[in-house]
This record gives C-alpha cells, sequence and structure tokens, in this order.
DNA sequence: TAAGATTGACTCTTCAATCTTC
DNA sequence: GAAGATTGAAGAGTCAATCTTA
C-alpha cells in the first residue's frame, strides 16, 4: 500500500514557484491553497477509510451514521441529511441504502410528509459509529501537528473562505 | 444547479458542538477542521469543473495539463507525473488516456527505459493550457475571500499539516 | 525480484431525467 | 408546478491482479 511515495520536497511549492515566474504573481497564492485543498483532503480520506474499513464502513457512510447519532430521534429526512452533509440528494440515497443493507439503519415512510422517507439508526448503527469514532480520534483528530492555538485559528480561516465560497451564510 | 443550498448556519461548527458534548472534547477541534477541508475540496471543485468545462477539462486534467507545461520539455514519465500530482498510477494512466484522445497530449515509449511511457505536450494543449489558467486565475485563485497576510500564514499551516501527514518530507 | 504501466472491480460524486406526492 | 426521492450515466479515485521489461 506503499504506492503514494513520500515527495523530498514539497510539490505545491515547487508549482507555485513556477506560477510566479509565468507572470501569474497574484493568483498564485490562491493557487497554492486550493491546490493544497485538494491535496489535503485525499490524504485525509485514505487515512480515514483505512481506520473505517475493519468496520465495514467508508468516511461518506461514517458520516451519515455520526448525523443520524447526534439527532434527537436517531432519525432524520433524506433530504435534511444532504443539506447538513452537503451533498447531493442521489448520494444520501446511495449512502442510505448501503448502510441499510448493512443493517446499521432502517428506511422508513416519513408520516408528516407522503413524498418523504425517514432514516432511522439501528442499535448496531449506533453501537458501530461509537466504535469507530474511537478510533478516528485517536488515530486521526487527534493530532494534525500543529499546536491547539493554531489548529484554532485555521478553523476559523477556514470557516472565512467556506463562507466566502457560499457554503453556508 | 442550485442542489446544495446553502445553510444558515455552519453545519461543522454544530457538529463541533456535538462532539464537544460528547466526551469527545479534545478531538473536536482536529474532526472540525479535516470535515472543513473535504468540504472545502467539494466547494473548490465544483467552481473548478465548472469553469473548465468549456475547454472539455476536469480538474483532474487540468493539473496534469500545467504539470506538463511546467516541465522543460513538455513531456515527463507518467510514474513521475504520478509522484508529483500524488495520484495513483492506475489514475495517471486513465487521465492521460483521455488527454491523449483529445489530442492534448501524446503518448510514447520512454527511450530511457523500456518499460516506460512519456506523455508529450502538443501544441493545442499547451494553448488549452494557457487559456484555461487565464479563467482560473481569475475566477477561482484570484480572491478566497481572506486577505494577503492570512492567506500566506493559511498556506504555510496547510504544508505543516501536510507534512506531518506524510505527503512530503 | 522489482518497477512501470495497464486493466477491471468497487466507491463516491455530480448531473439529468423520471415518478410520486404536496 | 414544485419538492422529495430514485435511477442511470459519466468522471475520478482506490485497490488488486497482471504483463512486460530492467
Amino acid at each position: 500500500v506503499v504506492d503514494r511515495r513520500k515527495l523530498p520536497f514539497d510539490p505545491i511549492a515547487e508549482a507555485k514557484r513556477q506560477w510566479e515566474g509565468h507572470a501569474w504573481e497574484s493568483p498564485a497564492l490562491g493557487m497554492s491553497i486550493v491546490t493544497s485543498i485538494m491535496r489535503l483532503q485525499q490524504v485525509f480520506l485514505t487515512q480515514a477509510n483505512a481506520i473505517l474499513r475493519p468496520f465495514g464502513l467508508t468516511f461518506a457512510r461514517y458520516e451519515v451514521l455520526m448525523l443520524l447519532t447526534f439527532s434527537s430521534q436517531g432519525s432524520m429526512p433524506l433530504g435534511k441529511m444532504g443539506e447538513r452533509l452537503q451533498v447531493n440528494a442521489a448520494s444520501v440515497t446511495n449512502l442510505v441504502d448501503r448502510l441499510a443493507t448493512q443493517g446499521l439503519l432502517t428506511k422508513s415512510p416519513n408520516p408528516a410528509d407522503g413524498r418523504g422517507t425517514l432514516a432511522h439508526l439501528t442499535p448496531a448503527g449506533r453501537e458501530t459509529a461509537q466504535r469507530a469514532t474511537k478510533e478516528m480520534n485517536t488515530q486521526l483528530f487527534a493530532d494534525l501537528g500543529p499546536d491547539r492555538v493554531v489548529l484554532e485559528e485555521l478553523f476559523h480561516v477556514l470557516g472565512t473562505i467556506r463562507q466566502a465560497a457560499g457554503d453556508f451564510e
């Protein structure tokens, strides 16, 4: 599984230099940050999926499970889940169906809306989410590198950019 | 195309509060940052692909083109491209084949290694990359929201995290 | 044996089209 | 008509297995 070899230099910093040398001084920084985000997402996703594999989960399905865990009744309409997770309705259907097949949640018609569907966490789903979170917390979330103060500031800046990009109001 | 509706609050900040309320105070910040990165990548990717669509490109293929643009000869072995872009060899094959079909690059055996393949930028490829970059610079990279000083610091912190995650040495 | 590249299977994502119900 | 949900198609990513050459 050593496919993504470690480079002896930062390829994005190198790209930034190239950009600055091609009369693109101004957007070079933005390009570097967008590329860094893209790369970091891949790294995190790979690590998360490796941690979640023993539980039969992927990061996308883990997020669905955690969303239900945090809901008051352990259930939620599919449309609301899509809003919260910011994913397409088609993705929600796909993820929920897989989790239902795994017995981690059940689907049922929404009594409040004949068009809607409700996803409801099963005891097995709650149990799996709990155990998976323990691993995610220790193996991925606990230590990203920089210290707490820097990470607090980072979270704030990322929020500002997400807001500027229209992710929320 | 208004599928990803804008929420009146930040769903990740909400998740952070939930995390902190479930005896996971310590990893809550790391979870929030990982999730923010995941979400921001989706937002950037969607915007980038919308900008690149008129050129018949996707962000992944655009990166391949730009890498070749910056190489001295306009050509590079596929394996080296995978290292630089930090993507799987299978992805490189796929992307290069698509770009070759579009006439934006050509494939040829590597004279220095009988096992290898070289991708070489065509004039059309160089032209397309140049025009696409103009749009990417003005529509995406030029203004991410925060001012220059904050973005410089952000780029540095992201680099630290990528390094801690083993993206480069 | 190891490295470069390719293929096929699987997951996740979006988009477009469709069906049912409000 | 609009909203909730589903389906199918296309793109991109991983992994595992394979083929060829060093």
